[in-house]
DNA sequence: GTTCTGACTAGGA
DNA sequence: CTCCTAGCCAGAA
């Protein structure tokens, strides 16, 4: 019931570290129509194995700032979209986000990221 | 300084 | 295909 939050905690007063910018950046560059892994996006912000801080920027980020971004093209290394209770139903709304841009999921709600993975480039 | 956490990942069963 | 594990990093208390 009343566990003490660690780790990140949801704030209202939120600092955003300067790695965090880092990831943002990164995620802006990616094109309509792709998708990212979080590892890739930490890698390509020069932070190569902290693909879980990527997730932690995009979720625990200030709205006005991660909404101006295209946060939902960002998804974990197999392809699908990362559930979490905390989300409570973001992921859904990032699925059709992304249906929108004309991305295609299969059956099993994964995405072949061999035709929607982005390059970097 | 230590400890705990997570929108993660690779590898194995 | 799915589920589980150990390893991983930076941020917060």
């Amino acid at each position: 019931m009343n566990r003490r939050p660690r780790g990140i905690a949801p704030r209202i007063d939120i600092v955003v570290p300067d790695s965090w910018h880092a990831i943002y950046a990164v995620v802006k560059r990616i094109p309509k129509g792709k998708v990212a892994s979080y590892g890739q996006v930490a890698m390509l912000a020069g932070l190569p194995r902290a693909a879980r801080l990527a997730g932690t920027a995009l979720f625990h980020g200030p709205p006005e700032l991660v909404s101006k971004i295209p946060w939902q093209r960002v998804v974990n290394a197999a392809g699908r979209i990362s559930y979490s209770e905390a989300r409570n139903g973001s992921d859904h709304r990032q699925r059709e986000l992304l249906e929108k841009e004309g991305i295609e999921f299969t059956a099993a709600g994964v995405i072949r990221m061999s035709k929607y993975g982005w390059d970097g480039k």
